[in-house]
DNA sequence: TCCAGATATGACAAAAATTAATATATAAAA
DNA sequence: TTTTATATATTAATTTTTGTCATATCTGGA
């Protein structure tokens, strides 16, 4: 039997009027008559047997019902128009991957290399979309998940398949200005200046001080910021001393907004993993982003690699001796 | 500017087509002649600008974008289609709930007690859906949640707020055949017997041989099953002995298909919790409902206290003297 | 009272969807 | 090979839906 649904103009009308409540300018947005909206909601209402609108004296407003039937409707026509926008956007071979990502990582690393990307398979398109915590896939539309975690977060993550691309190893970092004078700070020396925490990490200083062997009673306080950026941003004013990982910081250490306080790198357990659905996806276009995402992650390994030949793996005591400032590497990409 | 979407005739024809891989069956789904489905079709790859079907010796088939497309427009055009018969199958004051649930305690609580939610409040309606574990309401289009968890894992849940409805005390159980002529058993004898698990509650036995104050080597072994439901039923076979809360197995305790091997409870950390967005909502059926779930809720638990009265709240040694069977409370919902 | 700004509606025009009939292609059966 | 059954595509006519214009109606405020 036929669908009763309405039709897809009758539901845009809808939701713009009930965005404006005004029907007016509800056609003004859609390139209408008022007129035309009025029929069409009028229409709706028939059809669905509901009062969507109340008239008052002065226009309309959204009857109960009717900001009930918007706001489940609202976001699946959006959805429905993203889409279209999408297949229409995207007439080549490839398609388009729908990626959550962790913030800062996707800003700072992956959207720097989109680029190459692009040049290496021009048919393909990326959306980005940020989450920090694990979702399900079922209930989401994303093909996969840009994800920094432990192992054991990876593979509780019910559902998904994994693939490692590089390990989240964090360095101390702030301003030279809080360095004064000393290319290195003794892990002694930071537990007594102001550390930026990180929310979703709290317990990242306190990591980095036991690989140290420093005790450090305030490696929990310090002020909470929810991004690597934010805190690198904070350590850039002079606030303190942020623990992030050197690969999101690059830009700052060029510019010598940051310098490394300590050379000390924290290997923690957590790593970034992209991490898909396992329902083995076909989707040509993910196995290609995929492997050009693993290559660029063992390249950006590899180079890592070579920048700490010669730095203590780890501590054997307490504050490291200074070694030699790192230089930058100049991996930038094109 | 006018919004640029296909009509939804045209997607309706599309989905159906793609599903069957056929505009003739599509056509008899959708009441319509085959024609009609051509030319939607057609008119709707001119303009996406984009083959969705390649035309195969013997009919259609879906190219590589068109199974995209399908697989992203079909899940919307469902939630649309479910919306629109939501609001025009409640033509009343009230209004729908969608709740997410836990299996278990859906089926044998709640269910039951719908009715008098419908005779209270005939004008709500409540749509059910299991769900086991968190998931984020941004995500669902969920009103609500029904959950089973601790204190710590409904505090966890980012952005929600939670009701405690009635802690989860768990029993051990087991067909009247396991337990010969004795009336209960010693936690020491149940020690011996083969245990059910629930793979969501791992360590429940061992939670209750510790409580026992019973060594028990084996708290961790025995089948897995997924839901108190199938422990249950289990339990009622004769497999072995399964800990599950009172309250979803009055029906088996009534039918005699079970008995308490212990009246031991372990008074869990865990709870049943209505968690709801914490974005105040101001949707009227969701506070009737909760408001009648609490009051529910409120007077089993009394009537469980009633039941507990006499009973040892916590044991001092090991296994329990021979109390009295426990008599099955008459508080069947009508 | 009159105006400005809102929604509602009647009459008509334009556009889109649907159909019936038929063309065309193909695989399998005769 | 010819026939048959079953696909999709197309043409032309028809029906339905949608939108516009002009206008009516209502309301609050100058």
């Amino acid at each position: 039997m036929r669908r009763k649904i309405p039709s897809l103009q009758a539901l845009a009308c809808f939701d713009a009027a009930a965005r404006h409540e005004s029907y007016t300018r509800a056609a003004q947005e859609l390139a209408l008559t008022q007129s035309a909206v009025s029929r069409q909601i009028t229409a709706l209402e028939e059809f669905l047997g509901v009062a969507l609108f109340r008239r008052t004296r002065h226009g309309v407003a959204l009857s109960e019902r009717g900001a009930q039937y918007a706001a489940q409707v609202a976001p699946h026509l959006q959805a429905l128009e993203q889409d279209t926008l999408d297949v229409m956007a995207t007439p080549g071979r490839g398609g388009s991957i729908r990626l959550a990502a962790v913030p800062t990582f996707a800003t700072r690393w992956l959207i720097p290399r989109l680029p190459e990307l692009k040049a290496l398979h021009p048919d393909i398109t990326v959306h980005i979309e940020t989450r920090t915590r694990a979702f399900m896939f079922a209930d989401t539309s994303f093909d996969a998940a840009l994800y920094a975690g432990t192992v054991e977060q990876v593979s509780n993550w019910a559902g998904t398949a994994s693939h490692r691309l590089l390990s989240e190893d964090v360095l101390p970092v702030c301003s030279p200005v809080l360095m004064g004078r000393k290319s290195d700070l003794t892990a002694e020396a930071i537990a007594q200046l102001p550390l930026l925490q990180q929310s979703t990490r709290p317990t990242a200083w306190r990591q980095w001080f036991d690989a140290a062997g420093v005790a450090a009673p305030l490696a929990l306080s310090g002020s909470r910021y929810e991004l690597f950026s934010m805190t690198a941003a904070a350590a850039v004013q002079g606030l303190g001393l942020a623990l992030v990982p050197r690969l999101l910081i690059e830009a700052e250490l060029l510019r010598g907004e940051l310098v490394v306080a300590c050379p000390l790198p924290l290997k923690g357990e957590r790593a970034y993993y992209l991490v898909t659905p396992e329902r083995a996806d076909e989707r040509p276009a993910l196995k290609t982003f995929l492997a050009w995402l693993l290559q660029a992650a063992s390249q950006v390994a590899k180079q890592a690699g070579a920048d700490a030949l010669g730095l203590p793996v780890k501590v054997s005591a307490a504050g490291l001796p200074g070694k030699q400032r790192q230089r930058v590497p100049r991996k930038k990409p094109r």
